[in-house]
DNA sequence: CTAGGGTTAG
């Protein structure tokens, strides 16, 4: 936003303050994306002696929710309860997006459940709790319950929707909403819905139906729904589709590093790997970089930071020590890295020994180093978790007993006893 | 002044 400083400048020169001054500031940093700032100032202005309102919990909580700052979000609700704003519903919305978001599934129904009267983004909102979480049958559940109860859904929910159906392989019941978006509630889908459609049908194999979907579409095509298609031929390695695919998402959207990270994980995968040093080159080209793998842990309220083969930490010798064990338990159990795995790292042809330095497994070594054995060990990513950490953190949680919940760029995985909450689609 | 998302310019 172009105007944003100007308006936090003419903030500083307001004299008398009340709380919607205060809440006008806070939501200009909410939209752009400055989640911290926007918290620290939601306190600022407590400190001032502001008496929050509605406005200001329900943005401050979007805020909690972004920074996945489950601690912070708790203060908050408890703040809301003590000045009773508990009726509110976009307050009760965001309660419920808060809690999903920082990990809490069931703090999120409980607030749901409490809820009297429900709207439609209540109950979005809670579906959309399922879907971050892969319960793609408790979404079906919820949205047929709303239907039940005579509740329109929005545009919002049918996103939802047709996320668990690709997720779950649900073609045809996926196709059936899509259809029932015009006949059945009037609407108009939107290029998001075509977006779940083509990964719906891509992520089924249905790679030239999916390309056909593209063109029957009615407006032009944003670039998620060229994303989705590129996703498919990663997934089935279609190379000569995710060529075409990724020169036009270049075109769309040349500063986006994830399409040559796709077309180049593609090409070292099909064992081209010249072609895989062209994309890397052509993004440096266009002067894009590669946002860093980067992965937080909490432990006694201290926050630790790892980025791939970090070795900055106190305790690094230990960690290191700690992951030995680990790949020779892993190991143990049979399990042979593919290195082809790789999915989000442009290191050339990284071999197998990187993989198990990248730093959600740091993050993990950590965790399991330092957390009393009974609490659950969680890692926050700013990526899309790679394949084989994937793997790994499925064997880890069996083997080590524990429970191990990664919430990445997207969605939450939980690992318990070998398996993901994801079902290894995400 | 506020909530749900794979939105977002012909």
């Amino acid at each position: 936003m172009k105007f944003f400083d100007e308006g936090v400048k003419l903030f500083q020169c307001v004299g008398d303050r009340d709380v919607v001054t205060w809440n006008v500031l806070v939501m200009g940093f909410v939209q752009n994306d400055k989640f911290e700032e926007a918290c620290n100032y939601f306190w600022v202005m407590r400190r001032e002696g502001i008496l929050p309102d509605e406005a200001s919990f329900s943005t401050v909580l979007h805020s909690s929710a972004s920074l996945a700052a489950l601690h912070q979000g708790t203060a908050i609700h408890d703040q809301i309860i003590k000045l009773g704003y508990v009726k509110n519903m976009c307050v009760l919305g965001s309660l419920i997006t808060m809690y999903a978001k920082c990990g809490s599934l069931v703090d999120a129904y409980r607030v749901f459940e409490g809820i009297e009267d429900h709207n439609v983004i209540s109950w979005t909102a809670m579906i959309s709790a399922y879907q971050l979480h892969g319960c793609a049958n408790q979404v079906i559940e919820l949205f047929e319950h709303m239907l039940s109860e005579g509740i329109e859904p929005s545009h919002v929910t049918f996103v939802c929707v047709l996320s668990a159906c690709s997720h779950t392989g649900r073609v045809e019941e996926g196709l059936a909403h899509f259809n029932s978006i015009k006949k059945i509630h009037d609407m108009n889908p939107g290029p998001e819905h075509y977006a779940c459609m083509v990964d719906l049908l891509g992520r089924a194999g249905w790679l030239d139906e999916a390309k056909r979907f593209i063109e029957s579409m009615p407006m032009k095509p944003t670039p998620s729904v060229w994303g989705a298609l590129l996703g498919a031929c990663r997934k089935y390695g279609n190379l000569k589709m995710g060529r075409e695919v990724a020169e036009r998402l270049f075109e769309m959207e040349p500063y986006n590093p994830g399409n040559y990270v796709l077309l180049a994980n593609m090409c070292t995968r099909s064992g081209r790997l010249e072609e895989a040093n062209k994309v890397r080159r052509l993004m440096g080209v266009n002067g894009v970089r590669k946002e860093p793998g980067c992965s937080w842990i909490d432990v006694k309220n201290m926050t630790f930071v790892f980025t791939a083969h970090d070795r900055s930490h106190s305790s690094s010798d230990e960690i290191y020590k700690m992951l030995e064990k680990l790949e020779k338990l892993v190991k143990k159990k049979g399990y042979v890295a593919e290195t082809e795995f790789v999915t989000n790292s442009l290191e050339e042809n990284e071999e197998e020994q990187g993989l198990w330095y990248h730093s959600e497994k740091l993050a993990l070594a950590f965790g399991l180093l330092t957390l009393p054995i009974d609490s659950p060990i969680r890692i926050k990513k700013n990526l899309r978790t790679c394949g084989h950490c994937h793997t790994v953190m499925k064997l880890a949680s069996k083997i080590f007993d524990r429970e191990i919940i990664v919430r990445d760029i997207n969605r939450f995985h939980r690992f318990a006893d070998g398996f993901c909450s994801c079902g290894d689609y995400w």
